[in-house]
RNA sequence: CGGGGUGUAGCGCAGCCUGGUAGCGCGCCUGGUUUGGGACCAGGAUGUCGGAGGUUCGAAUCCUCUCACCCCGACCA
């Protein structure tokens, strides 16, 4: 391919909009660009990537034993009625009507659809088990879009959806998932870590997450260095800590500290450390009690694990300033568990703590020295309340956590009988008997892997893509195309030869000046770069520079091609 | 949805406070000189100043409404 007969569109300086650097770079490269608040066409260039993906994508599923089809974008609500998830979705769901005044949605994902097509194709178990997949576009109505591509409300996807006639086997191809997701995104040349996973409102049981690590990651991810260990931060589990509670070392007191709420304010205040400070959150569990929930200062509460331990449904809410006043006689940032004649649930890391402080139930008042069992009496309930840390031992026993960033590109979850159940979809068993279908589903983010890629690949003059996502392996930087005949020519018989290798080459006829067409190559990312230059083949010599790591090598012209065909193998 | 901010040429921005009919850099077009890391010289084109209404002799500038976009928060199969 040649600049002058494709489509290139830099910009020296990116629109003010764009914050992250993947974005930044996507808009600068000319891959994308933006039609509305998280709409974004791709262009041709960003096309060649985003195919890159699919490929790799479609080809690892084929593998694995998944058959591809193609469901509507746009899905009727009646479907979505028989889940209950036309209401639950909410304002999420990008809903439309049609001509006659009935309602559809845009599709964010297609559970229905394909537990549809599941319940009027298969009939026995002789059927099963079967896992369909699509790569498809798909609307989110998003309540903030950004990141450009990142979070888009409009993207591409790839969903799989399984059926079998039995958990085992269920699990059988959720491992499968599991493992072929593995082979996408090491093929895609990424640093990447499947988590456990909350199951969060698709319902279900067995679920993992695949981060691209990077620091501008919007999820939180413990992992373990010493074992395989990491699951989402909202998921692992704080452990009771090992050594002991203290024995006291400091008689109770209590101090007047006027307009200190805060852990921070009471750490400066009283010369302890955030770790030696109680903070007391009250709650309104779902019955309508008010509950003191305990935390260490330098902790933060978990709210998943905090409503797991209410109720069923989970239900709790923050206790208002009013609410906390009438049962406890002082203002959010003065109360804690002494004297209060109402239930206590404390983090398991409160109850190994000793000669600590916390709010004493009135206002511009905090008492320092308590200690369980001398001052106060051990809480009534004890619970991992807290988000790990940095440094926590690791659930598995392996070691300590560490925490990193991750952007989620693929999700896998055994869906078990949700849907099936809901919308009837069964089969006959070996002793025709009819039975819900036992379902999973595995999604990966195909647009937002480009993005990812690009956090995770770059450097001050742009994009390093990994040779599996280039939009081209080769460039060609062809130096007084114009003028020379020589370098025409010299360029062009490499651009052949590569070309009738099957190697995606683009040759920069532009004419431009050097640093114009370096500068686009480099920012657009290809990984190897063959320079032309009069000055070069003078020597019978071209230049090879990698896009990674900078070295130039000199290349006899006439056997630049087979070089680098070679290196490229 | 709550809080904050921005809309002026393709992109990045100034002008607005203190009203007098729009400017800078990059990009674009023409000609010339250049040509191994984002060239130089000369000439040129491009704006309903986001939209509507109002105040005023006169509005990019002041007022009201509205739309869009961005940031922070809540949300996220």
């Amino acid at each position: 391919m040649r600049v002058s007969q494709f489509f290139l569109s830099t910009l020296k300086e990116a629109p003010a909009e764009a914050e992250l650097v993947s974005h930044r770079l996507m808009l600068r490269a000319g891959l994308i660009r933006k039609l509305g608040s998280g709409l974004y066409t791709w262009m041709p260039l960003g096309l060649r990537v985003l195919r890159k993906v699919e490929a790799v994508v479609r080809e690892e599923m084929n593998a694995a034993g998944a058959v591809e089809l193609s469901m509507p974008a746009v899905q009727p609500a009646e479907l979505w009625e028989e889940t209950g998830r036309w209401a639950q979705f909410g304002p999420q769901m990008l809903k439309i009507k049609d001509r006659h005044e009935r309602d559809f949605c845009f599709g964010p994902t297609h559970e229905e659809v394909i537990t549809d097509i599941a319940r009027r194709e298969l009939r026995s178990y002789r059927q099963l088990p079967v896992n369909f997949f699509q790569i498809q576009t798909k609307f989110r109505d998003e309540i903030r879009p950004r990141f450009g591509v990142m979070r888009a409300r409009e993207f591409l996807m790839k969903d799989a959806y399984s059926f079998h006639a039995s958990v085992d086997d269920l699990q059988r191809e959720y491992r499968n998932m599991y493992e072929a997701y593995s082979r996408v995104f090491t093929r895609l040349g990424l640093r990447f870590r499947a988590v456990a996973a909350d199951t969060g409102a698709i319902g279900g049981t067995g679920s993992h997450e695949f981060h691209v690590l990077a620091d501008s990651g919007e999820d939180a991810i413990a992992f373990c260095p010493e074992s395989d260990y990491a699951a989402n931060v909202e998921l692992a589990e704080a452990l009771a800590p090992s050594e002991p509670r203290p024995a006291p070392g400091a008689p109770m007191a209590r101090h007047a500290t006027p307009g200190v709420h805060s852990v921070d304010d009471v750490a400066a205040f009283l010369g302890l450390p955030a770790s030696r400070i109680v903070k007391t959150l009250a709650v309104i569990a779902g019955d309508g009690r008010l509950v003191l929930l305990l935390l260490r200062g330098d902790h933060q509460l978990n709210e998943v694990k905090a409503g797991r331990k209410f109720s069923p449904e989970g239900g709790f809410r923050f206790a208002t300033e009013a609410e906390i006043r009438a049962r406890l006689g002082a203002g959010p940032g003065s109360i804690g568990p002494v004297g209060a004649a109402v239930p206590v649930v404390a983090d398991r890391a409160v109850v190994a703590m000793g000669d600590f402080s916390c709010g004493a139930n009135a206002d511009g008042f905090h008492f320092a020295g308590l200690n369980f069992g001398r001052d106060l009496p051990l809480p009534d309930h004890v619970a991992d309340l807290r988000n790990v840390v940095d440094g926590d031992p690791s659930p598995d026993g392996a070691g300590r956590l560490a925490i990193a960033r991750g952007i989620e590109v693929g999700h896998v979850f055994q869906l078990r009988t949700k849907y099936s159940e809901a919308m009837s979809c069964q089969f006959l068993d070996e002793q025709g008997r009819s039975r819900p279908m036992e379902m999973g589903c595995y999604g990966i983010g195909v647009s937002r892997i480009v993005a990812a890629a690009i956090e995770q690949n770059h450097d001050a003059r742009g994009i390093l893509f990994p040779e599996a996502l280039a939009p081209f392996r080769v460039a060609i930087v062809a130096i007084g195309y114009g003028k020379s005949e020589a370098v025409r020519g010299a360029a062009h018989a490499l651009h052949d030869a590569l070309e009738a290798a099957g190697v995606e080459v683009l040759l920069d006829d532009r004419d431009e000046r050097p640093g114009v067409m370096f500068a686009d190559m480099e920012l657009v990312g290809i990984p190897h770069r063959i320079t032309v230059g009069e000055r070069g083949l003078k020597n019978g010599e071209m230049e090879y520079q990698p896009r990674r790591d900078g070295g130039v090598t000199a290349l006899p012209a006439a056997g630049a091609a087979q070089w680098l065909l070679e290196r490229l193998r």
